[in-house]
RNA sequence: GGCCCCGUCGUCUAGCCAGGUCUAGGACAUCAGGUUUUCAUCCUGGUAACACGGGUUCGAAUCCCGUCGGGGUCACCA
């Protein structure tokens, strides 16, 4: 009987949800889900100085939007409580003592001064810094002598001779020799734990059975299986996914290059949430050689980590761009609606709320792009026209309004037979037809001087949709606006 | 620099573990054509990759070695 499986996601609160730290929420709870097992959340802050209240909200806030909360965490709480690393003091203090007993650390005395002159010597003769182990080997008389003297160690790693051998879940064997190991400091002088050190109690306080994490924690790993077994513990089996390196390849996304590292850029653009939750999946795991487009179902379903590759992958946002418009184009109108109206008062394009009057355009306006929509935050950009009080034609839409020289006559024309309330689409496109047919006109020639008159642009929603979202009052203004413009002479 | 990981179209990848069916498949991007009142959508087609060098083998993208390249990591940070 394998024991039920319990995965974690343990972000460091640092300000902002990195979109790789999103990546593996999201690969740990499609493991957890697809095992009917546990996926927690848990909080690694244990240095205070950095941690804010605000950016635990913004991990939280942010797991939420992606539809991944924790099934145990800091704010659901669980039966391993509390969640927080910083609320642990009393469990590391208490793991530390027995770890000491069993002979897993040893106190040091070196000063930082001291270690700081070993790495100066270590980088002029070339050699890797490693800790030289000056304290290993000090008496039981003399530690007890100097700790009696006042003196505060810190407890470093005894690193046994030997090796270890990681069976990764995604890379498979790798093995370190333990001469490459450092006798890394576990506990500060201070009593207080190390990373390394409360990772590893955290993970077997809570029951961890699978650890999925980016591959920068590849050298960690080995301390910490030293670790699990100085402790007498049994190791979880661990994955190690591939970095997300940034898309124009120096490196892995940082957040101070890269602003395509913080899950809310994502958000603010507007990318559909399923949509990015299908394009994080494929960041280092595939399907087949065909499928990509997949919903959170059937990834859950299909989820393997041994179809997880260990190659480092670039961002690729123009095919996040593009599989989100085809989630919305596939959303109901009133959820795009819904999506998109806050911006729009938030660009102070209409009210807040809306009045009823500015919701009817709105829906017109969303209702005809629609289908151009592929985030969306695009829908600010795409509203423009209909909102400007002094409608700014572009240059190639200035030819279009200019091109026959009958335009100014057709467009005032075209303008009266407007009426108010305006028909329907359809029969707008019918009397508009007909129009043009009636002046001999082709309908090219009658379509492309409207749209510019109408919009100022030369592409955009079908021309009757645009008449609609402006309504008659306006539309006859602008059409005579485009009237007189279309006779000056061209500047 | 030491240690570790990785190396298929511009990008993400399938194929590699169990060599032949790979004149290397898909997606995004890009180019060309079609549909459409514009744009978008949609449809059709095209350009484009096994990092390099050895070896093993009848046969290698697939196995082995080396080189080169990219990345990670080396704190009383996480």
């Amino acid at each position: 009987m394998t024991k039920k499986v319990r995965v974690r996601f343990a972000p460091s609160p640092t300000g902002y949800l990195h979109v790789g730290g999103a990546r593996t929420a999201l690969f740990n709870w499609l493991f957890a889900r697809q095992q009917g097992g546990t996926y927690i959340l848990r909080m690694e802050d244990t240095d205070e100085a950095r941690n804010t209240d605000e950016a635990r909200r913004t991990i939280f806030q942010g797991l939420h939007w992606l539809g991944l909360d924790p099934d145990e965490g800091p704010e659901q709480g669980g039966p391993c409580a509390p969640y927080s690393q910083s609320e642990r003091q009393a469990i590391y203090a208490r793991c530390i003592e027995e770890l000491k007993a069993k002979g897993g650390v040893y106190p040091c005395f070196c000063t930082k001064e001291r270690l700081s002159q070993l790495r100066a010597e270590q980088e002029r003769t070339r050699q890797t810094f490693r800790y030289d182990r000056h304290c290993r080997s000090l008496t039981a008389a003399e530690i007890e002598r100097r700790i009696a003297g006042g003196e505060a160690p810190t407890w470093r790693l005894k690193v046994p001779p030997g090796e270890t051998v990681l069976v990764d879940l995604v890379r498979g064997r790798i093995v370190v020799g333990h001469d490459d190991v450092e006798d890394i400091i576990l506990v500060r002088a201070d009593g207080t734990p190390i990373y390394n050190l409360a990772v590893v109690i955290d993970d077997h306080t809570m029951g961890v059975t699978h650890v999925l994490r980016g591959e920068d924690h590849l050298t960690n790993c080995f301390k910490q299986i030293i670790l699990f077994k100085a402790f007498g513990w049994d190791v979880p089996e661990y994955g190690h996914l591939p970095l997300i390196l940034a898309p124009a390849g120096e490196g892995k996304l940082s957040k101070r290059k890269h602003k395509e590292a913080a899950l809310d850029h994502y958000i603010d653009i507007g990318y559909h949430v399923e949509a990015l939750i299908n394009w994080l999946a494929l960041i280092g795991w595939s399907y087949d050689d065909k499928t990509e487009i997949m919903t959170r179902a059937e990834l859950t379903e299909r989820f393997t980590i041994a179809r997880v590759g260990s190659g480092g992958a670039r961002l690729n946002l123009d095919k996040l761009l593009h599989m989100s418009g085809e989630y919305i184009r596939k959303t109901p109108l009133e959820t795009v609606l819904a999506e998109t109206t806050p911006r729009l008062v938030k660009a102070g394009y209409v009210s807040n709320p809306p009045t009823a009057e500015e919701a009817v355009k709105i829906r017109a306006l969303v209702r005809a792009e629609h289908e151009r929509l592929k985030a969306y935050g695009e829908i600010v950009g795409m509203a423009k026209w209909a909102f400007e009080r002094d409608l700014v034609i572009e240059p190639e839409a200035q030819k279009n309004l200019r091109k026959h020289p009958g335009s100014s006559d057709m467009l005032r024309a075209y303008a009266d037979t407007l009426t108010d309330p305006l028909p329907s689409i359809s029969e707008l496109e019918a009397q508009g037809r007909a129009f043009a047919a009636a002046r001999g006109i082709g309908f090219g020639q009658f379509v492309h001087p409207v749209r510019a008159a109408l919009t100022g642009r030369t592409q955009g929603p079908p021309l009757f949709d645009c008449l609609t979202i402006l309504g008659p009052a306006e539309a006859t203004r602008r059409l005579r606006h485009g009237a007189t413009l279309a006779s000056a002479p061209s500047a």
